[in-house]
RNA sequence: GGCCCGGUCGCCUAGUGGUCUAGGGCGUCUCCCUUUCAAGGAGAAGGUCACGGGUUCGAAUCCCGUCCGGGCUACCA
């Protein structure tokens, strides 16, 4: 059997990371079957439609390197794949099962609904619709169809039972007197969810459904629609979500959940895959760095966790160093490029990687690392001197630095290591005293890439001016 | 409220009846390395496997109950 899944965002806002869990599920499960992965909008909630939907889904997977293979852009056989597109063929399945008998216009008035729904939880009953329109006889209600607005409710049986063997949760069961004579049809003429993920699975020959689990609820209704058309239902997965710090779903309201925003930051998309493949999803063994190509090598449906999985900034940055320090040096240059200033010489920008690579976990830190190759440095006071020394001291150090450095026939970070330690042993310092001077001077900070490296790069003029300038602050 | 799904260190998780004195990773702490910060290395703290009953020679693993959390309960997805 051809593997064919998809991914049916509904296009209510920008690409969610706890969407991006499942579809890079899906992608995996496509990607090891050979199969592929489809791409459908589900846009029949047309009140909430969003347009920076489509491409923040578009830029965040191919960012992402998620790739599929239909689609709304590129087509495919079973076109098109935005519903809006596809309300004929809804229309026309509904009305296949109203002529069945298996669904029945209803005429109920929002209102009629909205004070059915208050006087059952009034007398703490099951919410649910009453089945009113249910006893109009076909006739008459096709008739008032015609000029009355309506929607298309699916007969639920009373007795019985539904079930399902979902691949991550096992079987599950339902008592259909639980459930509600659905709408399938909404007075607009849209279908709702219900329908036209049954219909629109079944047409474009989805063979697995991998879904977040918010869906197991509505699984009974599905497999009543398939029921009625006398269509299989095919194998379905509902993943577990990802949730906030407080074990609820994650949404805004716990902070940066678009990916666009994890882009800005600075993950690589390498360590935000890794990371999210590892919510839900466990090898079994102690390994947990993965490519997405690894993942694709290694994910197994039945590995998936049951249990919902918390968000963790902490443990996503970490991936971001991990993945940082395992690319390339080019490589990590390339990356850095658009998080520099554009007039920073980049061939000075190439050399700092050696020494910023293992002290960044986003690429948006590096700037500030190697910021003092680029522009002016105000050292202050304060943090020139070290604890136990002088200013006084602490001046005679750089001064003799300076006659060092300049005395220095090259300036490579191995004669500036010799130069300085030559000082420290003169003086009687720790050597941290005397570089955490310099440091400051040359640098303006305390914290940094280390020294040597950095008077390298900075050059001898340069360096040589920053401590005559500090030598300047300390004189006062 | 109802239906359904969950419940292993703070977090992600391994574990599917004995090898579990419950393993790994993140985070935290200590030490080493060391020119700062990192990275790296070595360690530590942290779990009565939600709780209570069973079943069994033996249970995190099987069964039942309870509690807690979550999802759904729309002409939203």
């Amino acid at each position: 059997m051809t593997v064919r899944v998809r991914f049916a965002p509904s296009p209510t806002g920008e690409l969610h990371i706890g969407s991006v869990r499942t579809i890079l599920y899906n992608y995996l499960f496509a990607k090891q079957n050979a199969g592929a992965l489809v791409l459908r909008i589900e846009d029949t909630d047309q009140a909430r439609l969003d347009p920076r939907a489509l491409p923040s889904i578009y830029d965040g997977l191919h960012w992402l390197g998620i790739g599929w293979d239909e689609g709304p852009r590129e087509g495919g056989p079973y076109a098109p794949y935005v519903q809006s597109e596809r309300l004929a063929l809804y229309q026309r399945h509904a009305q296949q099962l109203v002529d069945q008998g298996d669904a029945y216009f209803c005429f109920c008035s929002k209102e009629r609904l909205d004070q059915l729904r208050a006087q059952q939880q009034a007398r703490k009953e099951l919410t649910r619709y009453d089945r009113f329109c249910r006893r109009i006889d076909p006739a008459t209600a096709a008739e008032r169809a015609a000029r009355e607005p309506h929607v298309v409710r699916l007969k639920v049986p009373d007795e019985g039972a539904v079930a399902i063997d979902d691949l991550v949760h096992g079987h599950v069961e339902w008592e259909l007197a639980t459930i509600e004579d659905q709408v399938l049809l909404k007075t607009d003429g849209f279908p709702t969810y219900h329908l036209a993920v049954v219909v629109d699975d079944h047409l474009m020959a989805v063979s697995h459904i991998i879904r977040g689990e918010e869906w197991l609820a509505s699984v009974p209704k599905h497999i009543l629609i398939y029921r009625a058309f006398g269509w299989p239902a095919p194998p379905m997965a509902h993943v577990p979500l990802v949730l906030g710090p407080d074990g609820k779903k994650l949404s805004k309201r716990h902070g940066a959940t678009r990916v666009a925003e994890f882009r800005e930051q600075g993950y690589l998309p390498e360590a935000l895959v890794n990371y999210l493949a590892l919510v839900g999803w466990a090898p079994g063994t102690e390994d947990e760095v993965f490519s997405l190509d690894d993942l694709v090598a290694r994910w197994r449906i039945d590995q998936v966790q049951r249990a919902g999985g918390k968000w963790d900034v902490e443990r996503l940055r970490w991936f971001g160093g991990v993945w940082i320090r395992r690319l390339p040096e080019d490589e990590l240059a390339r990356r850095l490029d658009p998080f520099l200033p554009p007039q920073w010489d980049r061939s000075v920008v190439r050399a700092t990687i050696p020494v910023i690579r293992e002290r960044i976990e986003l690429l948006t830190q590096a700037k500030d690392l190697i910021a003092f190759l680029f522009g002016d440095v105000a050292p202050e006071a304060a943090l020139l001197v070290a604890k136990k020394r002088t200013p006084e001291e602490t001046r005679t150090a750089i001064a003799r630095a300076m006659g060092s450095l300049s005395a220095l026939g090259s300036l490579d970070h191995g004669a500036v290591k010799d130069a300085l330690e030559k000082i420290a042993a003169d003086l009687g310092w720790k050597q941290g005293d005397v570089n955490m001077a310099v440091r400051v001077a040359v640098t303006g900070t305390k914290v940094g890439p280390p020294l040597y490296e950095s008077i390298e790069l900075l050059g001898r003029e340069r360096a040589l001016s920053r401590l005559a300038r500090a030598e300047e602050i300390l004189r006062g």
